[in-house]
DNA sequence: CCAGAAGTAAACAGATCGGTCTACTCTCTC
DNA sequence: GAGAGAGTAGACCGATCTGTTTACTTCTGG
């Protein structure tokens, strides 16, 4: 058997296309949170620029085109996150069970301070239409890898229904950052959390203490 | 005790501020499709117009503006979302448990052809930065009455705990449109139906059969 | 028969969009 | 001390954006 997918290397494809200088650092740092609040299509190159203290020059000097810092911007994101999570992994408990529950932890943690609006993946994909734009397939490895690293945790739980469960998890997982990010209940994050740990405990009763 | 949250009367607010004339029925019906399958910030008025077929003074002399375009793509696809599920929950068995399972199959069957890029709701919140925009009640809105309906639902299940247990629905339920959405494995709505199935039937395990 | 509503066609306006370019400065390093 | 790389400042480009306007047509109800 091969490597666990939270074991493989990060994200997709180059590591780094740019070159990221200073005034790279603080435009893509400046993006990307326009980006996340705002939107990327309601976000012009001119206030990037402005809110990073960086001439439109420079942007292009080091990105080439806005599409390039749209794609930097998720593909850095995306390598933010799997390190995150990782960190919380690693710090787990090693059986599989408290792995499961540290990836709704470290989603937890993630989201209070770093996604307030949801998922920075999800919301890239309502923007972004076509599937040959470079952008996308970062959106969609995300979300293939959490199934991956789902399914491998689950495989060690049960694996003749470790598909099953894997899927019931990414289910809770994304439904929680869904509403945690449009505030449908409070502390959505925690709920998810507490259903997985009862969907993993098994035999009980899964939405048992209402929160 | 009031009514039940899916007995009540529709959507947010006014019930129809435009008045819909044939070209407004044909460009809010363009309108929606493009805002829905590229993005509300990335489709312009003037393409709006092409596609239906009506000059811009049409859309202008209709709509005001192309925030109220938005508003109304959003108010007529909730009210539409409603009247859809109202009537799986009409043929479901009278038992909260069948309509509860109705819900996920209207989910499922609304997706399938009208929903193929995720829930309309999270993906205009996706650009709408703004708490103050007139859209933005209808988005939350939408959301709060889904909680409502399924805790009206949980609460004839089980009252003791019906509020977790109609959490963990929408968690389900909005898991299921994301995964979907972003085709992170197949048929997610079915899964999150099983899901949803399971956890009602209580006691056994919740993700038995690895669909 | 005619008033008014609904529509087309198309030019126009000002702002903003992504992107380019020139000219100059600063700071390293060989 | 010369050259290269990274940066600022800001003008500029054509395209596109939301929105407006003028002039004319077409249909319908009293």
């Amino acid at each position: 058997m091969g490597k666990k997918a939270y074991e493989k290397e990060g994200a997709v494809a180059a590591p780094r296309r740019i070159a990221m200088t200073p005034a790279a650092r603080r435009a893509l740092d400046a993006a990307g949170r326009l980006f996340y609040e705002r939107g990327i299509h309601a976000v012009g190159v001119d206030l990037i620029a402005a809110e990073a203290g960086v001439t439109k020059k420079t942007l292009y000097d080091r990105f080439g085109s806005k599409e390039q810092i749209v794609v930097e911007y998720l593909a850095e994101r995306d390598e933010r996150w799997r390190s995150f999570l990782a960190g919380y992994l690693a710090a787990a408990a090693p059986t599989p069970r408290a792995r499961v529950l540290a990836v709704f932890d470290a989603s937890r943690d993630w989201a209070a301070d770093r996604s307030e609006k949801g998922c920075a993946m999800v919301n890239a994909h309502a923007e972004i239409s076509d599937a040959a734009h470079p952008a996308y397939p970062i959106i969609t490895g995300q979300k293939a890898w959490m199934l991956a690293l789902f399914t491998d945790l689950a495989r060690e739980i049960a694996p003749d229904r470790a598909e099953g469960l894997a899927r019931t998890l990414v289910l809770l997982h994304e439904g929680g950052l869904v509403a945690h990010g449009l505030h449908v209940f409070p502390e959505a994050l925690d709920q998810a959390r507490d259903d997985a740990e009862r969907l993993l405990a098994g035999g009980t009763e899964l939405a048992g203490s209402g929160r």
